[in-house]
DNA sequence: ACTTAACTACGACATGCTTCGTAGTACGAC
DNA sequence: GTCGTACTACGAAGCATGTCGTAGTTAAGT
């Protein structure tokens, strides 16, 4: 078995970040959160998130005349997915290289320092 | 100001890693290593290094007959850029989310463990 | 009723990535 | 020298992504 791959592109993601923050929203909202300068037009979002329905990345309400989107992945496997990517293809398949560099190039608050330590107790626990 | 944004593409990244690993190749090499089953052809891989080398990813030496390839770019920046990226789409900006959930999802041995603790122990230091 | 505004649907295009086939060229074996 | 092999160069095609324009529809205000 196995989901087909679900890979959402750059364009996509961007949506998917508004939904997962704001839950359902038409494309209007969306449209206003990504592009409050009009960077890019209306029917742009508009024709993403119609083909990220198509997908199954999005589902829609369309009772009223303005759809109200919302997402359909949930935000960590959709980030599981695309850390096991950047894992395989940039990090030579070691995950621990890629937390050191994250850890290396970025600051952490004092409770993300703790929560990782303790998480690193549970793995080793889980070792022996 | 800025270089302009290095971003290489998944089959630029397969070349890419084989170079970080083995050091400089000829197209034949690479293309033996990434597809030993042929299951794309020889001059997919070097039209897409000789695109590489267009983008200056690439250099070569084509004193020989056989050119030879060397990647540019160095590895732990090109992780960087990438991991930077994948951090502003899809973990909102949060490298800390981003490594909570690898080393969630991906098991560590004991030396990466105490390296992990050890850079923790230099973040706390650093922060008081 | 008419007009305007906002929405959906959809076709079309530009760009970039990946793929391959073909042509040309150099090398080596014979 | 000739032939076959391996190499480079390059054009072209297929596909996905992101962009937009236009057409058609619905709703609402006057």
């Amino acid at each position: 078995m196995k989901h087909k791959s679900i890979k959402p592109t750059g364009a996509e993601l961007n949506i998917l970040r508004v939904l997962w923050d704001q839950g359902t929203q038409t494309v209007r909202q969306v449209h206003s959160i990504l592009n409050p300068n009009n960077e890019s037009g209306y029917t742009t979002t508009l024709k993403i998130m119609q083909i990220m329905t198509e997908k199954g990345l999005l589902e829609r309400d369309s009772s009223q005349r303005s759809h109200i989107y919302s997402a359909i992945l949930r935000e960590e496997d959709t980030q599981k997915k695309l850390l096991d990517t950047l894992v395989d293809t940039a990090f030579g398949g070691s995950a621990m290289k890629l937390v050191v560099q994250a850890l290396g190039s970025n600051s952490a608050s004092k409770d993300e320092i703790s929560q990782i330590r303790n998480m690193l107790d549970q793995m080793e626990k889980e070792k022996s």
